[in-house]
DNA sequence: GATATTTGATATGGTCCATAACAATTATCA
DNA sequence: TGATAATTGTTATGGACCATATCAAATATC
């Protein structure tokens, strides 16, 4: 079929209408070539918290590619070698991440020889999770590129005390809002 | 086929080895019920930015359930507002979305008579986005939301002051990381 | 010992994000 | 001028991430 959606719904809207024709000659040729103003935008909250988001994950994956680690990876990593001996639903559900998906990750960190399922002997159904060797290897690597390339980023960009003014605050919003 | 892959790759993996039992001896009943260690997690800038960003998101949601808005569909209509007569490649890609999916985005926003796309008369390709009436209302109702209920929560979390410098902190991240 | 719950796993669908390709229109320039 | 390139909105499509239902095996509950 060729008729778009849009084209369906525009049957109901009144760009050709006269009212249509006046609205838009009202606003021909405004800044054309300027730049937007994001107005009441750059104060929004989740606006600037999602954009600083995705800038940090994407320097992230820069300094982890010789390593090839995801942010969501490392966190697994991490916690899996604070915490060893923990099931996957307790690594999981403490991430935020559901069970289920949880499943395809630890099979790509497992087939990358980083952690290993051990089948627990005090419960039969449930996987115990460690770092093997290489995955505390890879982690101590990862810990150094991410100190001296990441947050040392941070750090000149914002100055030590604004850094841990800034991830504090971001914790207690994470945990109280 | 029956056989996952996940159940392929533990044919190489060490769990049933006679290492693997030792292992997981060592390590079996450690903190049985107790909650687990963050660890260097909470200082992480990426973990704590992203699990903010959820909650924001989360309360936004909440806070702007009866007007069905999402925080995307809110910021395009903040920056139409302020920017009326652009078309959609430059809205698009201020917000950092890809022309085509901005296509569906507008498709929504259009269906509900909260913004038109206007032919332009100076440019045949591009169409011009403007807010209706509909639209103003509906974004004014929106501004009062999320000012009463959800800005605000971050003042009573953080206090006026902090609350401003997190933002500057976060738009200096996204702007400069 | 029958029933319910838990654990890891699969299947599946939704949403968001990214790329390629296309028709219509406009810009470029030989 | 006319052929070619670039732009705009659009479609199609695939990947990554997230959520739910369901299942078999093992365990807990009664």
């Amino acid at each position: 079929m060729t008729v778009s959606k849009a084209a369906e719904k525009s049957a109901e809207k009144p760009a050709d209408t006269a009212k249509g024709r006046k609205d838009a000659a009202e606003v021909q040729g405004q800044g054309a070539g300027e730049a937007l103003q994001l107005g009441e935008l750059s104060e929004q909250l989740g606006y600037v918290l999602k954009r600083a988001q995705l800038k940090v994950f994407e320097n992230f994956l820069r300094c982890m590619a010789s390593l090839q680690l995801t942010p969501a990876q490392f966190s697994v990593l991490l916690l899996v070698e604070k915490n060893p001996g923990r099931n996957q639903t307790e690594i999981a559900s403490t991430l935020g991440i559901l069970r289920p998906n949880f499943v395809a990750m630890l099979d790509n960190l497992e087939s990358r020889d980083l952690c290993a399922r051990i089948r627990s002997t005090n419960d039969r159904r449930s996987h115990i999770l460690v770092l093997t060797d290489k995955g505390k290897a890879v982690l101590a690597r990862a810990k150094k590129l991410v100190a001296t390339k990441h947050e040392a980023r941070l750090n000149e960009l914002l100055g030590q005390a604004n850094r841990e003014a800034l991830i504090a605050m971001l914790a207690k919003v994470a945990s109280e809002f």
